[in-house]
DNA sequence: ACAATTTATGATCCAGGGGTCATATGGAGT
DNA sequence: ACTCCATATGACCCCTGGATCATAAATTGT
């Protein structure tokens, strides 16, 4: 599972797909990352502005990583896009 | 070139050398980003809380992505990575 | 050394994120 | 229907990131 992550949007859905994979309740996802529960509902629908800290939080306690890699190649991933 | 990215040090250092691969000013990459050269050096030095969205303008016009991926696949353990 | 450019820093102002609590809405189960 | 849990939302305050301008420091070129 791969996720391209261009915009807050993007971001948010991501992160609920990886919470309800690990079948976690936003607040449990909370209890662990110490972020709040009603910041997780904002961002995993999208709120803009986020900030990156509190995604690190987020995604450390979700067991995800992120990577930053260069947009020219031909990725044939088949995603590209879907929205 | 692929960068993991778990801390806000770790995107300043990212960017930058995505930046200096491009041969670009910190003042350049802010008129094409929209992101002042100010902010820019405040976040290449590793700034924490940036903003997500200034991050997503920044990429965006260094022509970099952001994937967001599981970091150890759940089932079975040290069998990632294969491939 | 000097001048020019690049990067960093310092200050002010403002908008918005997140902590925090309370509450409302929604969904699953009985 | 009514609980119980999950998620969303509203309100408040505080804090800080970013815009903005000015300037200091560092780097580069000659």
């Amino acid at each position: 599972m791969k996720h391209l992550v261009r915009t807050s949007r993007n971001l948010g859905h991501a992160i609920r797909q990886a919470r309800k994979a690990k079948n976690l309740t936003q607040k449990e996802l909370a209890a662990m990352s110490g972020v709040w529960q009603e910041t997780i509902s904002k961002i995993e629908n999208g709120s803009g502005g986020t900030k990156l800290e509190t995604v690190f939080d987020l995604i450390a306690a979700l067991d995800l990583e992120i990577t930053l890699t260069e947009r020219s190649k031909g990725t044939s991933d088949g995603l590209e896009g879907i929205f």
